[in-house]
DNA sequence: TTGATAGGGCACCGAAGTGGTACTATTATT
DNA sequence: AATAATAGTACCACTTCGGTGCCCTATCAA
């Protein structure tokens, strides 16, 4: 499905509060200051925030007062990137790298007409998220204009 | 994941076949034919020609030198509409839509902090589907060039 | 030095979606 | 009537995802 997993979103919503905290040259926030704040489950959010320092996008500071902050400027770290950090590479088709399809499982393979301009289109694709910048995503707006206060989530 | 799933692919295989087969202007090709010229399973391809026919993008015929044909001109049918029928709505988080989140187990809904930002990428992400065509996709011509996502995010 | 708080690594499990099959009914040609 | 094709529906094995748990290491403060 052309869906982004939810972890995703969770990394999202991770990274949208550390570059507004970033701005307040703060010290590092805890994970549990963001699953606090979000309704987040704490574990899941710091298997989050591991990968997302895996792939230095974010800075972590081990002990007491430790935490996670941003490696890089918000305007500088691309949606691609986030989602290669918590999904792995983007692979709009088992195809779509080119590289030899050995036990994938697809049975057109070979025979497969549009191996080529898949391709190309998940070239497009890969330029597209590049293009998202986690500045564009944070937003200036308030936090508490979401829609009606729907009952019964979590 | 971000990822069509294999069935898509089996359904532009498809389509490519039919949209090729549609300038002979011979009458309709059977599922069979097709499954045969790339290997795919008979069975499995008939189930996505069944929902792209539910879809309106090919028009089946039954009885005995029934098949299937492109209903639309190659030009004028969107990957998007491909995606839709195979796969459903594409959805890139449960909040994109803007339609109230019930029981679709994201913690974070009404604090969310960038629900509005993924709506307006959604948007683009639509955009960008919805702008590569079928015709693109089937060979003879590139498909690498313009058509950027209209960056109209507001 | 000791305790509390923080992250690091790994392994595990239930739920959901995907890939693929099977069976029956219906329609049209021969 | 026989055959060849689509229509509808249901089913199941498998993978991935969402989420949890456990144990270890690092840092700060009393």
């Amino acid at each position: 499905m052309l869906t982004l997993t939810r972890k995703t979103d969770y990394a999202l919503v991770a990274l949208s509060h550390l570059a507004h905290r970033r701005r307040e040259e703060t010290g590092p926030t805890s994970a549990r200051t963001i699953a606090e704040a979000y309704h987040l489950p704490l574990p899941l959010l710091m298997n989050i925030l591991k990968e997302l320092a895996q792939a230095k996008l974010v800075s972590s500071t081990r002990g007491a007062t430790g935490g996670y902050a941003l490696a890089v400027a918000p305007e500088r770290i691309s949606l691609l990137e986030i989602i290669n950090a918590i999904e792995g590479p983007v692979k709009l088709t088992s195809c779509c790298d080119g590289l030899p399809i050995v036990g994938q499982g697809c049975h057109v393979a070979e025979t497969c007409p549009i191996q080529g301009s898949i391709q190309k289109l998940h070239k497009r694709l890969l330029g597209f998220f590049n293009g998202v910048m986690l500045d564009e995503l944070i937003g200036e707006q308030s936090c508490c204009q979401s829609v009606e206060p729907t009952s019964s989530v979590s």
